[in-house]
DNA sequence: TCTTGGAATTTTTTT
DNA sequence: AATTCCAAGA
């Protein structure tokens, strides 16, 4: 049965298991793997196996990623195995190939092959304009909170006719319109947005039985990775490709579910054997990744989740340093006690690299203080998420352009470049000529060639109008011809965009970024595929859209990796750091009245966990700036149920000898900040609510009421009541509204000059009393 | 039309 | 704290 072929057999060296996964053929299969238990080898020797050995073709097998870059990686694996990379296999995130499908079927969705995605900057705006349309107020519906519930209704595959029938409470009555005339201008600027790169696929494949058949006749075999992480329209979109044929081969792990908040259902894999009736399931439980100690904590952290399938990770390792816990000052000591651990670490017997480190935490904000410290101690680092590369300004600027180059219909885009250099256009202007573009059914770039639409305009205006657009037409007309980053220095010379960089604070980095855009956009002419009649151009901004900050990730530079723990999965470190392990921030306040949330937030621990492969610090500071507010806080609950001894902990000199005591905080009794241990379920919100602001008598927290009213939810502020607003001064209480931390309160201030204020309780960080 | 300074406002996570 | 928003002035 095994034969001898020039390359390695796909399963060499594989364990019964993996060895299961990957020789199981027909019919769906369902593999649980626990983190570290190797996966990714499962799923390329398994795509290599039914290339070479089933005789399946490349282009016959559709596979999902999480990631650009594992796409990219796995195809590259797959090639080595068979010595060839396969051509035609389609490998990419769902919202890649929802574009790349999109791309092909776009006129069953009223747009053209060079549709633009908008991301959810670009979103956001057309909304903001579409509410001022329908008059739907941004003041009474925040346009994010409208763009949010209607993101969810698509992810739920809910259209506007269905979410108008459904609407109840008031937000989603406001958003029916908006969600109506969202799609109608999405159309009409020959735009999808993100959300639709997965609904439209599903759309055309649902009306469209042809479609259908055609594709999921080609895709003889789907695989998913990541699956307790898809969503709605993603589980109906594997369904719709590949229920028929049944070839489904999904990998998940429901302990590591941790998009819930972006409509991932973990039902999705929980229900699959019923989904997918007579699925084969093999559980993945031998981690070949970390040491003991590192998966014993995990464990224990994980089995306090109550809706999970249940499984235990295996050591294969032996040996391994002990799970140290830190207690820091602030986020600073933070940081620095992080640092110079790391250089403890490079130094050391264990000589590791800069790149064997990572620091993971919660929240990006978090990031600050470790550049901060990193780059006092010279050492390289790299920051993932936050601040997309093509999320800076300049980037932004420059492929506005381009994308009103590709796309004439695009006027967020024409907004955007119009306004860059400045040529006395205005928004005067611009709305004028937004307003007999409407009535002209025409694009604001057209608008701007017409004299009908230009009349009215100051002469000024009409001349930079039209010079705006000629140059506009120029660029197309080098676009058919010219490689992207031909006409991207074409368009920085025409624009003298570089002169203008010069004159600004930050010139040197934003031309070096400038620079960098070109420098990509060259590469990507050399590794275009050739995707299906798509231009580069078009190429090249699709990429600029849907590239995620990991997809940038460079893994040879020796440089320390900082990212949320979000950005980190699947990924794995020699040494992992986990910062700001604090009640309020890990897990996040918000989680704390909601059980679903709060178990999101400890997968999303034990993601963060199962990263590190022989050494894991978790640090926590016992005060820290968020919001501009120095906040002092309880160190984490999830800490709270891991048995003593499982870690070693350790203080910081500074939290030592300046730790809490100094600090003259009234904490309800003892030294350790263990004063409610909560476990894993119903405590009350209101005895652990975190962000206690250290000032003297908060209002907004129950954390050091005496006993006898820990049973009161947050003290009742009154009408008529005395407060101090740290700024406002000293006021009266005049109306309260809302709830829990949306509460609000107006208040009449003692000083006339600022009269009454509506301000939100949890934010304000109000004082009782006079003084 | 563009610049400015003060005020308001922060969902945490991302394709 | 930091960014974004807005209104008034140049």
């Amino acid at each position: 049965m095994t034969r001898t072929l020039v390359a390695p057999e796909p399963t060499a060296g594989l364990n019964p298991a993996q060895r299961a996964a990957v020789e199981h053929v027909d019919g769906p299969l369902l593999i649980l793997a626990g983190a570290g238990s190797g996966k990714t080898r499962v799923l390329t020797a398994r795509i290599a196996r039914l290339i070479r050995d089933r005789g399946v073709h490349p282009s016959r097998i559709l596979a999902v990623t999480f990631t650009n870059k594992a796409a990219g990686e796995m195809k590259e694996r797959i090639g080595r195995q068979l010595g060839a990379e396969p051509t035609g296999i389609w490998a990419g995130t769902f919202h890649g190939i929802g574009a790349r499908l999109l791309r092909a079927e776009a006129a069953r969705v009223g747009r053209t092959q060079s549709f633009t995605i908008y991301d959810e900057d670009d979103t956001l705006g057309l909304l903001k304009r579409v509410m001022e349309r329908v008059k739907v107020s941004p003041r009474e519906w925040t346009p994010k909170s409208v763009l949010g519930t209607i993101s969810s209704a698509k992810n739920a595959l809910v259209g506007p006719a269905e979410y108008e029938a459904l609407a109840r409470d008031p937000l989603a009555k406001a958003a029916v319109p908006v969600y109506h005339a969202l799609e109608a201008a999405l159309r009409e600027h020959n735009a999808v947005s993100f959300d639709d790169l997965l609904t439209l696929p599903v759309q055309i494949l649902e009306e469209h039985p042809e479609r259908r058949d055609a594709y999921a006749g080609r895709f003889q075999h789907v695989l998913v990775d990541e699956y307790q992480d898809t969503n709605r329209a993603q589980y109906r979109f594997v369904t719709l490709i590949g229920g028929e044929h049944g070839n489904v081969a999904v990998v998940g792990d429901d302990d590591q579910s941790i998009y819930g908040w972006r409509g991932a259902d973990i039902r999705n894999i929980l229900d699959f054997e019923r989904d997918f009736p007579g699925a084969v399931v093999v559980r993945l439980e031998e981690n070949y990744r970390s040491a003991p100690p590192v998966l014993e904590l995990a464990n224990v952290v994980i089995a306090q989740n109550t809706t999970r399938r249940g499984k235990v990770l295996r050591a294969t390792r032996s040996g391994g340093e002990k799970v140290v816990s830190v207690r820091a000052l602030d986020e600073r000591d933070e940081a620095d006690w992080t640092v110079e651990e790391m250089r403890v670490l490079r130094a050391g017997r264990a000589a590791l690299q800069l790149r064997d480190m990572a620091v993971l935490y919660r929240t990006n904000a978090q990031s600050r203080a470790y550049e901060e410290s990193l780059r006092r101690a010279g050492l390289p680092y790299r920051l993932i998420g936050a601040v997309r590369f093509y999320d800076r300004r300049e980037i932004r600027d420059l492929m506005a352009y381009l994308r009103l180059v590709a796309n004439p219909a695009d006027d967020e885009a024409f907004r955007r470049a119009v306004g860059v250099p400045k040529r006395g256009l205005g928004e005067a202007t611009v709305e004028l000529l937004a307003e007999r573009a409407r009535h002209a059914g025409v694009s604001l770039l057209a608008a701007a060639t017409r004299d009908d639409c230009v009349a009215g305009a100051r002469p000024a205006a009409r001349t930079a109008l039209a010079d705006f657009a000629a140059l506009i037409a120029r660029l197309r007309a080098r676009a058919v011809d010219a490689p992207v980053d031909q006409l991207l220095r074409e368009l920085i010379a025409a624009i003298a965009y570089d002169t203008l960089l010069k004159q600004e604070p930050d010139a040197d980095d934003r031309l070096r970024n400038v620079n960098e855009l070109v420098a990509g956009a060259a590469e990507e002419v050399v590794d275009a595929e050739g995707e299906v009649g798509l231009t580069p151009l078009d190429r090249f901004l699709q990429r600029a859209t849907l590239v995620a900050g990991v997809d940038q990730m460079d893994r040879d530079a020796d440089a320390v990796t900082l990212m949320t723990m979000h950005n980190a999965k699947g990924l794995e470190f020699p040494a992992v750091f986990i910062g700001g392990l604090e009640d309020g921030l890990f897990p996040l306040a918000r989680a704390y009245d909601d059980p679903t949330m709060l178990e999101e937030e400890r997968r999303l621990f034990y993601v963060g966990i199962t990263r590190a492969e022989d050494r894991l610090y978790l640090t926590r500071a016992e005060q820290r700036r968020r919001n501009g507010e120095l906040l002092a806080s309880r160190q984490s609950g999830f800490l709270d149920t891991v048995p003593k001894g499982m870690l070693e902990d350790r203080v910081t000199p500074k939290a030592r000898s300046m730790g809490r005591a100094g600090l003259g905080l009234a904490v309800g009794g003892g030294d350790d900040w263990s004063v409610p241990s909560w476990g894993g379920g119903n405590s009350r919100a209101a005895a652990r609510r975190p962000g206690t602001p250290v000032a003297t008598r908060p209002v907004n927290t129950a954390a050091w009421h005496s006993p006898e009213d820990e049973s009161q939810d947050v003290p009742e502020l009154v009408p008529g009541e005395r407060v101090k607003h740290r700024k406002f001064g000293s006021g009266t209480i005049a109306e309260l509204s809302g709830q829990g931390r949306d509460a609000k309160v107006k208040v009449d201030f003692d000083d006339e000059a600022i009269g009454r204020k509506t301000l939100v309780i949890a934010l304000a960080n109000l004082e009782r009393g006079d003084d």
